[in-house]
DNA sequence: TCAATATACCTCGCCTGTCAATGTATATTT
DNA sequence: AAATATACATTGACAGGCGAGGTATATTGA
């Protein structure tokens, strides 16, 4: 990973659930997916991932079941709630508000 | 204040470099710019501020002496170095970077 | 006149998100 | 049989942000 993380902080949640709006999922695959999308320029490291989980379920934006245990390594799985995808397009509308704030901020006037 | 001062955290130094592109200055008035500019809907929080100077400092980015004590309340005055410029230049590398790798990451598909 | 407000700086201690390190277990590949 | 990939989880430390508290001077308005 190349790109500064401290910049990311605080879109963990956000990316986590923007993939989760698309189907079910599980850590390892969501952070592959990540990895791909972002052509290995960036990747949540697992402690982070799975502390981003426990805090998405705490706050009741996502739900979790454990996948069939017959194939490969036990998964857990992770689906989105309704409250999950209102957090989401909040989130979103709040980085499009950053995203003008601090452009406009940071500009050499 | 109300946006998501979560999202703007790692970009304190940024904005103050900013405004001390510009021209020297000292906290109270960095903090009043940015509360104007950004239409109130942000501000530094003073203890984000102080903080965030002497990191600077420690930092060789910036560099400070008293201005005139005869008028009002004394003010401490902060000026770029050419290493601050040199970072600031960066940082707004790492956010272009960082703003495009977010968008990819948190969008619907 | 004098109380309130504005200007201006500073520090302490807590909170939160990140992450390196470490551990567990199974499946596949060599 | 060993190495690698898949898959999840926790602990402890770190860094940035910030609420709360403190100091001091200047201006304004009742």
């Amino acid at each position: 990973m190349s790109i500064a993380a401290d910049l990311i902080r605080g879109h963990t949640d956000a990316i986590i659930l923007a993939q989760l709006i698309k189907k079910d999922s599980y850590g390892y695959e969501i952070n592959k997916v990540i990895q791909k999308k972002s052509d290995g320029l960036y990747e949540l490291k697992e402690a982070t991932l799975y502390t981003a989980f426990r805090r998405l379920e705490q706050a009741g934006c996502i739900s979790s079941y454990w996948g069939d245990k017959n194939v490969g390594a036990r998964r857990r799985y992770y689906a989105i709630t309704d409250w999950g995808k209102e957090s989401y397009q909040r989130l979103r509308r709040e980085w499009d508000e950053a995203k003008r704030l601090i452009d406009l901020l940071i500009e050499e006037e």
